[in-house]
DNA sequence: ACCTGAACACCGTTCAAGT
DNA sequence: ACCTGAACACCGTTCAAGT
């Protein structure tokens, strides 16, 4: 039987050091300007010639995608730590501040994801796996007590990209100005909250989301 | 004395009327498929050469920012309005609300104002008209005891466009979730909510805004 | 004055020639 | 196998030639 072409057999020594070097080379360009840095200038910051950037990815979204997808899972390892650690909503909280930090420090995954290509079928997976371990969390704050029973893990989700979003014009000239947004979204997810106003509709699903 | 270029004499009735039809045609591509269409299916579209476009605007992204003016003044303008209206927390709710629905409609505004041209000082002295008005509504509803005293103007419109974050991956497949995130978020605005999280630092000021 | 399209610089992508 | 840079298509912008 075949594989499919996600494992296949590991490049050559030199291919493989290309391509950390690529990897290296656009996470620094795109965390300092953006994902407009042209593929030239990493390629030249890598010191490779440009054309090898195609010969490892397709396409330079594809570079992108495949930095997106690391930085997804380490957000996966740290929400995985806090519910061990401390479950209930503390590790909720924890979790937006692991992300609101990280998106805010380097804007071009909070572009990237907010951007076109959501249709990504790694990207979708990767973000199922993610919204899998949010579930675990808002679960184990819900039976604490501690967080309204009508959210959904997609709700925390999307309240943590618009923290970021609220936050991010400020950054330049207040840095630090992300905890009072996330202080004020987090708290509209007490179960307190809930008594003020009932949400319309239903608490959205993981499904809705992959467009 | 001179009058600043702002305010030259009127163009000639042919330049007139390609002016209107390229900014005509500039909104319906933007709001149809987003910043990235090119200039010159822009004035395709219009009926005129890609020439043009230059002529009028000096720079692509001039043009968008002439047509992110133009939807600002509508939003001033039905701001005005709901504080005559209804003044407390029913106007500021409003005034979310328009927002709201006007930029997940047409993401094209969303985008330019989350990009690189705040620094516009077109764009910025409109925002600060815009947030004059904001603030208005805010004193209003804080004087009605509707709204906790510790959010400023800037809040709002920072929650706001959080709110537009919030749903913007939703709305392909659920066009109306916005509602649920402005009412979460609102709920947050309103004094009880207070009592739960004071909140760190001080209310940001338009200055900080504006990089 | 204004319009137009050829021309330029830049960027993502391809590929023939080299190791 | 892999690397490279010349070549191509596309896009924003300029400008000489036309009305």
């Amino acid at each position: 039987v075949e594989r499919p072409s996600a494992e296949a057999r590991p490049l050559r020594a030199d291919a493989e050091r290309n391509r950390r070097a690529l990897l290296d080379a656009a996470r620094a360009c795109f965390a300092e300007q953006g994902t407009d840095v042209s593929v030239a200038e990493i390629a030249r910051r890598a010191g490779v010639g440009h054309g090898t950037v195609f010969r490892r990815f397709p396409t330079k979204e594809r570079l992108i995608v495949e930095i997106v997808l690391d930085r997804m899972d380490e957000l996966i390892a740290t929400a995985r730590e806090s519910l061990a650690a401390s479950p209930g909503f503390e590790a909720v909280l924890g979790f937006m501040r692991d992300v609101v930090g990280t998106q805010i420090q380097d804007r071009a995954l909070a572009e990237a994801v907010g951007s076109s290509f959501r249709e990504d079928p790694d990207l979708q997976d990767k973000q199922a796996e993610l919204l899998g371990v949010v579930d675990e969390l808002v679960r184990s704050a819900q039976r604490a007590g501690e967080l309204r029973r009508d959210v959904s893990a997609v709700d925390v989700h999307l309240l943590t990209t618009a923290v970021v979003a609220a936050a991010t014009p400020l950054c330049a000239a207040t840095p630090d100005a992300w905890h009072r947004y996330l202080d004020l979204v987090a708290g509209s997810l007490r179960p307190g909250a809930a008594t003020h106003a009932k949400l319309p509709g239903q608490p959205p699903t993981a499904e809705q989301l992959q467009h």
